[in-house]
DNA sequence: TATTGTTATACTCTATAACTATA
DNA sequence: TATAGTTATAGAGTATAACAATA
């Protein structure tokens, strides 16, 4: 009989969950560390995502920034405000739409940026123990699913 | 000449790095969906780190309680204060010194607790789109390395 | 009318510092 | 004196609502 019945969480995505469960874990472990990076270039979390969502290059409106952050546009103002203010961030007028402004790393935002993803690229060192032929093998399935 | 440098960031974790990046990036593109969650239960994220690092039959004092949760104890008070406002957790004394505050899990704090865990685990698209290979591979190797 | 970004408001998280009560 | 927890304070993130400028 129980072998007839079909869970709700689909049994393709068992061992996915228990992996996500690790990840998260993983994630936990290491909030203290990303608090760190943060505080060692002076941002906050918010501040730091802004960063690493920006370029010199392609500038995008407030509007989009909130996207990526996941927060309301009202937001984007004062953490916009305080990057600014620290010469990382500008605002630019649009020429189409008077109405949006166009945010853009500066120079100095642009170092910043690269710094910051150095510092954050270094992994846990519970990862960096594992074989070479496990991280590459972590490395392949991380990619066929996000790649 | 090349050949003879070592780069400061070993190779050793090269793959690590780049697999912790991946894993990054899954994480932040999760973002909306953990805020999603923490409202439907009517938590913030810290209540529900709280809640998740709690239970009925092990009490834990206020601070160990903000070394779980990587947080100043003048920030447990408030959290704590309203997880008991909403009968999830309760503050109990200590037998041995009277100026710690032993935290518990109320029952109905244990099945938010359940229902928490069951929502969360379940694992973003794109892992649970992996081959059962793939999903059984990462999921060994993540238990190596946290295991 | 609708939309972009700002401002105002209110609540939560956050650390620091001062405080109470214990030890 | 030192420690566990609280309270007070101030800065930042958060959403909602009201607003200005523009479309």
């Amino acid at each position: 009989m129980s072998r007839m019945a079909t869970r709700p969480t689909s049994p393709r995505s068992v061992p996915a969950a228990e992996a996500w469960g690790l990840m998260h874990e993983l994630f936990v472990s290491q909030k203290g560390r990303f608090i760190a990076i943060a505080q060692e270039f002076d941002l906050t979390p918010m501040q730091m995502g802004a960063i690493r969502n920006l370029s010199p290059d392609r500038s995008v409106p407030m509007s989009e920034l909130a996207g990526a952050l996941h927060c309301d546009a009202s937001n984007v103002t004062g953490i916009v405000d305080r990057l600014e203010t620290h010469g990382l961030v500008e605002r630019r007028g649009d020429d189409h739409d008077r109405r949006v402004k166009m945010l853009a790393l500066t120079d100095e935002g642009l170092r910043v940026r690269a710094a910051l993803a150095e510092r954050m690229s270094q992994p846990p060192e519970r990862l960096a123990a594992l074989s070479a032929a496990d991280q590459r093998a972590l490395r392949d399935i991380l990619r066929k699913a996000l790649g």
